[in-house]
DNA sequence: CCATCTTCTGGAATCAGTCAAGTTAACGTT
DNA sequence: AACGTTAACTTGACTGATTCCAGAAGATGG
C-alpha cells in the first residue's frame, strides 16, 4: 500500500472532482465515497449509502451524479447480464469481472495475460476495436461448496 | 458450404425441437426461423417477424419461447451493455461479439487464440469459472469512416 | 455580494420484462 | 381416429430500473 493506493479521503474526492472540472457538491462526494467503499455497488445501494450520510437525496440526483462521474472517467459503469447496472471506482487498469451464476456476486479479475489479451480479434469485420470487456461466469466459493 | 451448414428448413427446426424434447408449435418454428434469418435480433424485432409469418401472437408467447429455446440450448441470449437482450442461433462454438459504440451494430468474432483464451484468469478468487464472454467495443466500418 | 449557469427536487412517464389465471392445442395412448 | 394429460399460448395487469420534465435551490466567477 503506497501513497497512491491508500483509502481516499474526502479531500481526495474534492481534488478528483476539481481535476475533471466538476463542481464539488455533497451528493457527488457521497457517491464517490460510497462507490469506493463498496465496489460493484448497484444504483439502489448507492442511493441508500448516500442517504445514510447526507439525509434526503433524490434518486434523480444520484442517477445524474453517476452519469456525470462516469462520463468524466472517475467511475466505470458495468452491466453484468442478469443484473442491474453497477459502478466501480477502479478505472483505466484493464481488469475484468467474474460473476457468480447462482448468487450474482462479482469479483475483480486482473487480465490473465497481463495486457489486453483479447484486443486482437482474429477477424474484426472492419471494426476499429479500442476495448475488450471480459465477463467470466461460474460459481463463487460459497455457492460452489453449497452445490457440491 | 457443406451439408451441415446450409440454411435450415422448417423440418430442420422441427427436428431440433424434438431433439430437445420440446413440442413443435407455430410460434417456436417462427422464432427459430426469425433468429436464424436475423442474427443478434432483439426481442421486439423477433416479435415482429413472428407476427409477420403467423399473424397474431402474444408477446408473452415469444418471451416464453425465447426462454425455453435458450434453456434448451437452441438459442443463446446476449445482453450487450446499453442494449436490450438479443438472441442468436450460433451456439456452442465459443465465439464473441464486437459492438459499435456509435450505432450499436453487432458482429460475430471468433476467438482470437482459437480456444477459450481467457478462461484461465490470473486470480480467480476461488470462483469455479466455466465460461468467458468477451465483448469488444469500437466503431463499425460505417461509423468509423463517418467520424474520421 | 450578485448574476448566471449548473445541479437538485419531485413527480410522472417509459420500456423491457414478468406474473398469474384461464384457455387451447400437441402428442402418446387407447 | 378419439381421448386425456400436460405443456404451451392468450390476456391483461403489473413490477422495477431508468429517464424526462419543469421549477427551485445552490455553487462559482466577477
Amino acid at each position: 500500500m503506497d501513497e497512491t493506493s491508500r483509502v481516499p479521503t474526502d479531500s481526495d474526492f474534492r481534488q478528483m472532482l476539481r481535476a475533471v472540472s466538476l463542481r464539488v457538491t455533497g451528493p457527488r462526494l457521497a457517491v464517490l465515497s460510497a462507490v469506493h467503499a463498496e465496489p460493484h455497488a448497484d444504483t439502489d445501494s448507492i442511493i441508500g449509502a448516500v442517504r445514510g450520510s447526507l439525509g434526503a437525496v433524490s434518486h434523480q440526483a444520484v442517477y445524474d451524479v453517476l452519469r456525470a462521474l462516469t462520463a468524466a472517467g472517475l467511475l466505470r459503469r458495468i452491466e453484468p447480464p442478469g443484473s442491474v447496472a453497477r459502478y466501480e471506482a477502479r478505472v483505466g487498469d484493464n481488469h475484468h469481472h467474474v460473476v457468480c451464476r447462482s448468487c450474482g456476486a462479482i469479483a475483480d479479475v486482473d487480465c490473465s495475460v497481463g495486457f489486453a489479451p483479447c484486443l486482437t480479434a482474429s477477424d474484426d469485420h472492419g471494426f476499429v476495436i479500442d476495448e475488450a470487456e471480459v465477463v467470466y461466469r461460474g460459481l463463487c466459493p460459497g455457492c460452489s461448496t453449497a452445490t457440491s
